[in-house]
DNA sequence: GATGAATGAGGATTCATTCAT
DNA sequence: TATGAATGAATCCTCATTCAT
């Protein structure tokens, strides 16, 4: 965790320097991000970051947390759905990740590197970040086939995988599709992607999993 | 490309080399494969490898591209299924894709890393190696609109989106799943991961995708 | 030398920062020593250092300045045996410094270090450091050889650097043998370790430098 | 240990690095010693360095086992006396003592410093360096009180205490005393130390000892 | 063709010291 | 007077690449 320091500085200096910082590490593998880089175009000493931060994993692990807390708010701020229907509560987890993913982009992308690449974490850490992901699914889809409103004879790990890699994917693939950059989304506002375009796009892919998933009658 | 050296090399210490280069770019990001590392364990001087290759950027497309055409001979060698049905013709390349990656595992993860990973790869390489998953996808899913066997609801960027997702990520996660690794598939033969199991949830993926898409009567 | 403000100090604060100023320049080399680790002990600002003492060097100088101030008062309080006989002005000195050792083992660890190790210390502090060592013996072997006391074979250089040898190395050895540390010291009291074994071991010494020096009859 | 490449190095520039090593670990603490300046009064690069040596504990491990291998090949070359006579051995010892310091002084340093200093050795390597000291006269003041040639009242622990001191510290003294640097004595060549000066000296010291260790017939 | 020694830029980290508040 | 943020030189170490043999 940063140090006071780092939670004294001036509002605007903290603010360039976690935007640099966000930047770096959604863009480079953790090994590839240059604290001296980073110190550049900051604009402070090399010597300052280690001011801020114990060392350069000190300051992954933060933006890390940075990015569980966020998440974790904002599924607190809208209050989720009952999970007795599967797909309504899917609809509104995948609403949650893809305005969380469009309100802080690089945060997500840093989180999502962390599950995929080598990194250097503390294995609890690693559990809270690939929670939510395939064991959620594959347990919303047990409970689906339990209750009768999934077809049976799907196999769950497989359900789970499907639902894991939409959800994963999807956010990636909408800031593309809708050339939606980081840059764009300061420029822009948040708002101006909560247009029908991203919203119809996911209620398509629900739609086909559920589909694909439903006991047919 | 290599230099002619390397192609007159000594058949049984290319293979080596090759096999080496295959196992440290498809383990490490292209940043963190180690030349020193790789002449080591190949046994051969650091020098020589540069009389092999021009540089490591050079040494990593020549590894690119034999991904590339290794998997072009792949869709060659098994005739297509006409892509009249569309969900057959995705199961052909579904298990074409598998066979591949279970075939040559290092190869196709050195591709997959290469999607995902920051790589200094010319635009036209980049090219290469993304086409033929989403532009292909929804390519045939509009098809599939066309003809009638897909719901015309559909967005075809969206289905091919979860086509593409799930093409990509279904590999990884069946060696995941069932404890594959290139050490394994090594050990053991290919033949032993065609088993049934993996068929199965393969049939399961496409079986999904196939009921969220086509179109209901 | 320490500025005013640092006289001007609370008592108490001056008693800690000094405290922990002994401590870590008795247990570290003079370039080992982090001013940062004294101030994060000490609970004051890196910069109050520096309000204190002009640097690092000024710090450390005044620590050896006390320590020549404070063995200088040991002396003086206990009114010297007349060095008619030679091995009892020894005992007394031995005893003075094993005293002065033990009341102030870190200020004479420090002295200690001073001594061997490589410090950036004004050339005529080194002179008044190492005074009193190896030069006052040879005087006193030279007057005992004088008066007959000693055998006059005995080349006064080797005799005075024996003593001397004895005379540094004795209180680290007995520290070491009777485990007393400075953390000992200030929670069993001094008084405990002016045992009846320490006072033996320094007679032992005498005892034989005396056997091996004094005239044959 | 070093590597390969460092023994094939051309005779001349092996031994200017050696030379360069011997001189910085001998004078300053292992932490002092900085790479940077190795490499560059040894006129090489700084990465050329970590050719040679793992690194920096590697090539100071290496030195002290230097140091190690040419005391016990010191000690092999003149057949030890016999044990019989406690102060002849003791002669002996301190005569190949002084011989090996006068040989390599900074090597011995180097050993000297590695005793007192905290420094990165492991454990083993440290209980080389240590045996010969302490223990090892303890052990034979023992025989000796045993075999009735020493004072019976004479107590083994400060016996050997004082050896130990007067072994340790009368090196560094004569080559004080007579003006001997390592400069000295590559351009004057080691014989002309060996002056009676010096062989007076120590069976001075030996001599003191002995009057003052033996039995009082 | 093969070798492997040499290089030097770059990376993380530490720390005494300065200075504006 | 006290503070603590800022600095930058120095530290150890890595590695792709070059080049003489």
């Amino acid at each position: 965790m940063p140090t006071e320091t780092f939670f004294n500085l001036p509002e605007e200096k903290r603010a360039r320097l976690l935007d640099i910082l966000l930047d770096e590490f959604s863009q480079n593998d953790y090994k590839n991000v240059s604290i001296g880089r980073v110190a550049d175009r900051a604009g402070i000493a090399k010597g300052s970051f280690y001011q801020y931060f114990a060392d350069k994993k000190d300051c992954y692990l933060y933006l890390i947390q940075l990015g569980i807390d966020e998440k974790t708010a904002f599924l607190k701020q809208s209050p989720p759905v009952a999970p007795a229907d599967m797909f309504a509560h899917i609809r509104w987890l995948l609403n949650i990740g893809m305005h969380y993913q469009f309100h802080n982009p690089r945060l997500a992308q840093i989180g999502y590197k962390a599950i995929f690449d080598d990194v250097p974490l503390p294995d609890e850490t690693m559990q809270v970040i690939r929670r939510g992901g395939y064991a959620y699914f594959k347990q919303m889809v047990e409970a689906g086939i339990a209750d009768g409103s999934l077809d049976p004879s799907v196999d769950a790990d497989i359900a789970a995988f499907l639902l894991n890699a939409a959800f994963t994917d999807l956010g990636k693939h909408l800031m593309e599709r809708f050339a939606i950059s980081p840059d764009n989304l300061l420029a822009a506002g948040v708002e101006s992607f909560q247009k029908d375009e991203v919203r119809r796009a996911i209620e398509q892919v629900i739609g086909i999993l559920e589909n694909g998933l439903r006991k047919k009658t």
